[in-house]
DNA sequence: ATAATTTGGTCCGACTCCCGTACTAACTGG
DNA sequence: CCAGTTAGTACGGGAGTCGGACCAAATTAT
């Protein structure tokens, strides 16, 4: 399509970091933490939270959610509690095996970003930064 | 992870863009144009390349584009032809078809993009386009 | 209260996407 | 010509994702 096509750089940003984040993880020994399940960190606060909001925030169904959190829970990254104020709802919740993956993602993406910041100086990277999340309200 | 991770903002607006050509292309009666062909017309120029050549520019393994290439081909959307300098290989080109198609992405990259633009100002939309491009080289 | 509707989550089955391994044909350097 | 590389294909399987159908709890309406 055109040159150098905007979806083709924001894609490969993205697998850039996803991927980073993810040798990262294995290099520590999470041999069983899939790439998918990036996706449900990246929106699962230290709190807990539903499936179904962490469907939304992931912009995946719900289903999906289900088969990820079911295989994360299995392996011990997350738990999965009754919610108190619904019966019919459960809140995940990383366990300490999750923090740890993610205390090492955080790092794998502090060192991306920082490549990034010092690609393009902090400026540009923050402008970077700013103008997505501007982008991201429907 | 943090706020906004900025791998959930890139992977964000990549869909939407993917999403918003995908419908496009729908909506004008190609309906067994794939999402994952998007990628091989994204970085297929007019005049044809090879099979191993856009498995490289789409981060692809070479079978991936063989399945997707013979998908394509079958439904007249490309065609292939031997390459004059190596009888190994081949020259994937777009057909008429294909170009229809590519015209009607085009359109819809057109339309996200202006959206984009309309709310960050040009200023700022060309700085993110300009970052993004400078991020892509190693 | 009770019925009707909505909502949180799961199960099943299926399709798409993508790649590891293995292989053939063709090119290249010595 | 032979050894090594390169273009592409074949096969098979795992990961990722979702539509449709369901159940149970919660909420709203009657």
């Amino acid at each position: 399509m055109t040159s150098p096509s905007i979806g083709r750089l924001l894609n490969a940003r993205h697998r850039e970091l996803r991927d980073a984040i993810q040798s990262a993880i294995e290099a520590s020994g999470f041999d069983d933490f899939r790439l998918a399940h990036q996706a449900i960190f990246a929106v699962l606060p230290g709190e807990g939270a539903r499936i179904g909001q962490l469907a939304s925030k992931a912009q995946l169904a719900k289903q999906t959610l289900t088969e990820l959190i079911a295989h994360l829970a299995e392996r011990g990254y997350v738990e999965r509690v009754p919610d108190p104020a619904d019966g019919r709802a459960q809140l995940v919740r990383r366990t300490l095996r999750g923090d740890e993956v993610d205390r090492v993602a955080q790092i794998a993406i502090a060192q991306v970003e920082g490549r990034w910041r010092r690609r393009l100086g902090k400026q540009r990277f923050d402008a970077l930064r700013a103008a997505l999340a501007d982008l991201d309200f429907g």
